[in-house]
RNA sequence: GGCCCGGUGGUCAAGCGGUUAAGACACCGCCCUUUCACGGCGGUAACACGGGUUCGAUUCCCGUCCGGGUCACCA
């Protein structure tokens, strides 16, 4: 009986200082591969490149996972068996493997200068490494060495034949070994490059399955061929279809920041929740069984599978990702809306005390993102300046003939009130167009309007008078009825 | 340009040799209604093209076209 590895698959970003969905979307992969299986999640920093490190990018990358609800089982934060989980810290480790592979004659020592790399890229059409240094005699060798030249140290690539290898969700690619270089293994400042470091930290961290976008495709044979100079089994491949954005001249290129908001932590200042953005991206590239559209994280875990991951590149649409915002708004508790709500409302009322109890009735439906909420609430706080022309609807059957009257016997019925809430307000107006015979909407739009200032409210006349409360709900139907006898 | 990958409505996408070619977003219309929204109902809209294979191709093969990716001492 075989024994079945248990899965591990790794998240492993560079340090940036920022988060793409097109990362994010494949570190939700990572960790949904893992758990639907259930495998180990593993995050390691790649931080090879001494020029880019950024600080505190790290935190931005344990903020993000945090935040989208993707938490990794092993990392530089939580430790684990297979450590460091950082790169630089790693470091030692790599050289000794490039120099195995020379002793092997399966790489080399390069010392060609960057001066003549540039030379020899400019010259040739063929552009790439003409594998000077791949056939250098010991002599030749020693001599460089004891001159202190710097070097690199390349992999010889094989001159002919082909590669094969099968990827989980392409299935059988094959490449001409010909189109492969002899790739640079460590640099120059003794930094292994990626795709060295790659593969050493794939093998010695026991990752069963590689997942990564598509743009890695090509370049798969050649990780393909470390493995197999080691003679390490090679780990099964993911490649995910890449993540599009619309470019002004409608044609679509790789998701990236010229393209709008594409960071993670973007969306979520623009007012796009965490849940929806995960929920949105799974779906982008993958679809379940059934079709389902709203899954909570444990839901994606229990349904993830890789047969559903799709080939093409899909192209990010903020109209759906802001549908997925609104049904999430829509789900929420009363008390977890007006939480999250309540900087908005702040910003538009500071410390003036509002029934923000009867908020989330009028605006919870009506709200795709949270930033949206104080251009909806703004008239509360002030009277907008209006023309007494708002007060004609056709449909409402209200015009300047009949606003006036509907206006002012509406006032003082609503001054006669005993009570000043919502049941009240109600039963007094909709009585009032019983009695007279009016469609309820002839008595609620001059209502509304006066109460407001403006045509498109969140709530209806009842709920914006109630809101306001008597003196300033009357304050503003006399500031109507004057615009009206004018 | 070489190589690799992809190509179902505007977008995300089911489909896996025989279907009236699902569903969702967006859009349009109607209903509900106290404006808008929510909700309900309905509608417009797709298999890139040309050859094969087959009794039969959206599904399989080839070519063309289109799109994307990749060709660093960046990750």
């Amino acid at each position: 009986m075989s024994v079945i590895k248990k899965v591990r698959t790794r998240y492993a970003p560079s340090p940036t200082g920022f988060m793409h969905v097109g990362n994010l979307r494949t570190a939700l992969y990572e960790y949904l591969i893992a758990k639907s299986q259930g495998g180990t999640f593993v995050l390691r920093i790649e931080d090879t490149d001494r020029e880019r490190y950024v600080e505190g990018a790290v935190e931005v990358i344990y903020n993000t996972l945090k935040l989208a609800g993707i938490e990794h089982d092993e990392g530089p934060d939580k430790g684990g068996d297979y450590g460091p989980y950082v790169q630089s810290e790693r470091k030692d480790m790599y050289l000794p493997y490039a120099e195995q592979l020379i002793k092997d004659g399966k790489a080399y020592r390069c010392f060609c200068s960057k001066e003549r790399l540039e030379k020899l890229a400019e010259d040739s059409e063929f552009g790439g490494y003409d594998r000077h240094c791949r056939d250098l005699s010991d002599e030749e060798i020693d001599a460089q060495l004891k001159a202190g030249t710097p070097y690199v140290i390349r992999q010889k690539m094989p001159i002919d034949g082909e590669t094969t290898f099968t990827d989980a969700v392409f299935g059988e690619i094959t490449v001409d070994n010909s189109e492969l270089q002899d790739q640079i293994l460590i640099k120059t400042d003794g930094y292994p490059t990626y795709n060295f470091a790659n593969v050493i930290d794939d093998h010695t961290m026991g990752i069963t399955h590689v997942v990564r976008g598509s743009e890695y495709l090509s370049s798969t044979p050649k990780y393909n061929l470390l493995y197999e100079a080691f003679g390490w089994e090679i780990p099964t491949y993911v490649h995910l279809p890449l993540i599009m954005g619309k470019n002004e001249d409608g044609s679509v290129s790789k998701l990236s920041k010229r393209h709008g908001s594409t960071g993670f932590e973007d969306l979520v200042k623009e007012g796009y929740l965490p849940e929806a953005i995960i929920n949105y991206i799974a779906l982008l590239g993958w679809c379940p069984k059934d079709n389902q559209e709203i899954f909570t994280m444990k839901e994606l875990e229990e349904n993830f599978f890789i047969e559903g991951i799709s080939k093409s590149p899909a192209v990010f649409d903020y109209d759906k990702l802001l549908w997925f915002n609104a049904e999430y708004i829509k789900a929420m508790s009363e008390e977890e809306f007006n939480a999250r709500a309540m900087p908005y409302y702040k910003e538009v009322f500071g410390d003036t005390a509002m029934p923000y109890e009867k908020f989330p009735a009028i605006l919870q439906k009506r709200t795709e993102k949270f930033t949206d909420i104080p251009d909806k609430i703004r008239f509360f706080a002030e009277l907008p300046e209006y023309d007494k022309e708002l007060f004609i609807n056709k449909k409402s059957k209200s015009n300047l003939d009949n606003a006036p009257e509907n206006l002012k016997e509406a006032y003082d019925r609503l001054k006669a009130l005993p009570q000043w809430d919502n049941e009240s307000i109600h039963d007094c107006l909709i009585n009032m167009a019983q009695e007279k015979e009016l469609k309820n909407g002839t008595v609620m739009w001059p209502v509304r309007i006066a109460a407001a200032g403006q045509t498109v409210t969140a709530g209806g006349a009842i709920e914006i008078l109630d809101i306001l409360g008597r003196e300033e709900a009357l304050r503003r139907l006399e500031i109507g009825l004057e615009k009206l006898s004018i």
